[in-house]
DNA sequence: AAATGAAATGTAAACGTTTACATAAAATAG
DNA sequence: CTATTTTATGTAAACGTTTACATTTCATTT
C-alpha cells in the first residue's frame, strides 16, 4: 500500500489541502480535524516526499557545504560544527570537496546550479575574484568561510587570523627573541597571507626587523615545514625563534631540530597555528593559535539558514570575524606548570 | 526566463519526450536531434531538475551515510575515502551523524524513510539487532560498515580487527614479552570485542596464560588510556608491554608512562591500533596497526552503486574483510634504522 | 432574522520530469 | 511497389506535493 497525501486525505475524509495545512503547520485548521490526521499520517507513518515538496515549494531543506578536501580534523571540525547546527535545525547536509584537479568554480556552480539546496557554505581559501560572479549569479544565498576580506559583498565567517599571528608573535617577542624567523603558508591561500601580515606588523610595530631571509614558504604539509626549518637553521644567521603558519609545519620544524639536535625551546623556540591534536601530544607541548573551528561551522550554518527563511537579508553583505586564542606550551620558553 | 524541459523542446522544435531521451541516453534518436538538443541545453545552462526527475523516477543520484560522530580523522577518512569514489559515479553524499543522544535506529529510519537517497553506507560499531530489522524493511539498499560478524544477513565492509590485533600481539610475544596487558575498548563496541578477542586468542595458542588483571576496559578516549595505564602499572604484578585497543588510548598511557617515570620501551613496551597522524609523530613512535579506512569507504561505495544500478543483487549477503598491516615504531622495542 | 465577516475546508493548477503507449517516418523485405 | 519491420518522435498520464482562489460553515453584529 502506496501511502501519500492522498491516502491519508481520504482516510480522514478532507481534502488534500487540509493535510498539507496541517503538515506545514499553515492556515487555519480546526484542531480536531488536525489531530485526526496527525494521528493517522504517525500511524501509517506517513513522511511526505521531499522531492515532491521540492518540486512544488523549492524548498529541500537541505545545505550544500563545498570544502576544498576531505581531510584532516581542521575540515572535519567545520562539518561538525555545521552538522551540529544543521540539526537543530532539521536542516540536511551535501557534501562535497572541491577535488582539487577540477575547477573550485565548476564544482560550485553544478552543485549551486542543481537546485538541490537551499543555499550552501562554501570554504575556498585560495579565491578568484570570478568566484564572486558565480556567486552573485546564484539563487541560493551563500555563505563563505575563512575566503576574504571583508571589503567583499559577500557574506562571511572568517577567523581574525591577522590578530591570531599577531598575539602569538607577540608573544614570542615578549620572551625577549629579537630574532624571528617564519615558515610562511601557500602565496595564494588568504589565511596564509594573514597569518603572515600579522607577523610583519607586529615585528615592525614592536620596533625589530623584518628579514626577508628569516621568512621561507611552505604548503602547510608537514614536509614542507621539515624542509622550511632545515634552510631556515641552514644559514649563518639564525633566527631566535620561528613561527610556522599552521602546526603540520611547526610538526615539520620539530622533525627537522630534532635532526640538526636543537633542543625546542632552548636552540629555537617554534610555535604554530591551529591547535591541532597532536600539538598538545607532542614535546614540548607546541605554542599555538587555537582557531574555534567547530563555532565557525556552526555561525556559518546558522546565519545560512536565517537568509534561507528570510530572517536575514541575503542581499546584504556580512561578516564576523572570529578570534583565536593563545594556547601556551612549553616551546616558546614557558615554564609547564 | 525559466528553463526547462519545455523550453528546450519548444526551442528545438522537439517534444519534451525526445528531449528526456537525448538526456538520459535511452532509447533510440536521430543523431542530428540529439545534438541540436545537446547543444541548446547546453547553451542555456539547462540542468533537469533532480527533483522532478526523483519525484518521477525515484532516482536520486544520492547516497546517505550515516556515522556515529564526525570528529577525528578515522571519520573523515572514512568520507574522504567515500567522497572520492562517489565523485567517479556522480552521486551526490547525503552526510549524518547519530547525534548520539538521538536513537541511531530513530536516525537512520529518518533517513532511510525520507526518499532522500537511493541508498545509504551506515556506521554503527555499537549494533542492536533491531537495526537489522530496520535495514531488512528499508526499500533502499544499505551497507553497513565496522559492524557486523559475516554471520548476519546483510551486506557489509569491514576491518579484520580480529587479525590486526592477533598480528600485533604476536608482535609482542615475539619480542620476548610474557606479561601483556591490553587496554580494551568499551565492550558493546564491537571492533573493540574483535581487538580484545584477537589479543585474548594468540597469548592463548602462543601458550602464555591469559590474567584477567592484565586487562582492563577504557572508552577509546585518551583520558581512559590513561587512567588504564596508571591502574595497569599500579599494581604489583606489572605486565612488561601493554596493547591499547586504539591510538589515542595508546597515547593516554604514554602520557601516564611519563607520569609514572617509566621509559618506552625498556620499562614498558606500549602498542596501538588505528595508525592516526599522531602516532606518527610521537616519540617514541608508536607501533601500532594500520587500517585502510579510505578505501574501506571507497569499496563500500562502489559496491552501494552497485547494488543501486542493479549490477550487485541487493538481496544478496555480502561481506568483505580489509586487511590490516602493522606500523612498526619503536614502542614496542624495536630499533629505529 | 438578515447581513457580515471570520474560520475551515475544498478545487484545481502548478512544479518539471519519466515512461508506457501510440503514431509517424524511414528502411528493409518480398 | 506494397507489406513489414525498425527507428524516430509525440501524447498524455503519472509522480506527490503546495497554494491561490473559491466555497462552505459558523459565529457575530445589527
Amino acid at each position: 500500500m502506496k501511502i501519500n497525501i492522498q491516502e491519508i486525505a481520504r482516510r480522514s475524509n478532507v481534502s488534500i489541502a487540509t493535510v498539507s495545512r496541517v503538515l506545514n503547520n499553515k492556515g487555519p485548521v480546526k484542531p480536531e480535524t488536525r489531530n485526526k490526521i496527525l494521528t493517522l499520517a504517525k500511524q501509517l507513518n506517513y513522511k511526505p516526499s521531499p522531492h515532491a515538496r521540492a518540486l512544488s515549494s523549492r524548498r529541500t531543506d537541505t545545505i550544500g557545504v563545498i570544502l576544498p578536501e576531505l581531510v584532516d580534523e581542521y575540515f572535519m571540525d567545520i562539518i561538525q560544527g555545521i552538522d551540529e547546527e544543521a540539526h537543530l535545525f532539521n536542516k540536511y547536509l551535501m557534501i562535497s570537496s572541491s577535488h582539487s584537479q577540477r575547477n573550485d568554480i565548476e564544482t560550485i556552480m553544478e552543485f549551486m546550479g542543481s537546485g538541490r539546496t537551499d543555499g550552501a557554505i562554501i570554504m575556498a581559501p585560495s579565491l578568484h575574484d570570478e568566484i564572486y560572479e558565480v556567486i552573485k549569479k546564484s539563487k541560493r544565498p551563500v555563505v563563505l568561510l575563512n575566503c576574504c576580506s571583508s571589503k567583499t559583498n559577500v557574506v562571511s565567517f572568517n577567523i581574525d587570523n591577522y590578530r591570531g599571528a599577531r598575539q602569538i608573535v607577540a608573544h614570542l617577542i615578549d620572551h625577549g627573541y629579537r630574532k624571528i624567523g617564519m615558515i610562511k603558508g601557500p602565496d595564494r591561500n588568504i589565511e596564509a597571507q594573514a597569518r603572515f601580515e600579522g607577523f610583519h606588523d607586529i615585528l615592525v610595530e614592536r620596533g625589530l626587523e623584518y628579514k626577508e631571509n628569516y621568512v621561507i614558504s611552505g604548503d602547510f604539509s608537514l614536509t614542507s615545514g621539515n624542509y622550511g626549518m632545515l634552510r631556515l637553521m641552514g644559514s649563518d644567521d639564525k633566527p631566535q625563534a620561528i613561527f610556522a603558519a599552521n602546526d603540520y609545519m611547526a610538526i615539520g620544524a620539530y622533525q627537522a631540530a630534532r635532526n640538526l639536535n636543537l633542543k625546542i625551546p632552548e636552540d629555537v623556540a617554534i610555535v604554530g597555528f591551529d591547535d591541532i591534536f597532536t600539538s598538545r601530544i607532542i614535546h614540548p607541548r607546541l605554542t599555538t593559535v587555537h582557531v574555534p573551528v567547530v563555532e565557525l561551522g556552526r555561525r556559518a550554518l546558522n546565519y545560512l539558514v536565517g537568509m534561507i527563511d528570510g530572517t536575514k537579508d541575503p542581499a546584504e553583505s556580512y561578516h564576523e570575524e572570529l578570534s583565536t586564542g593563545l594556547v601556551i606550551g612549553e616551546s616558546c620558553g614557558c615554564k609547564s606548570k
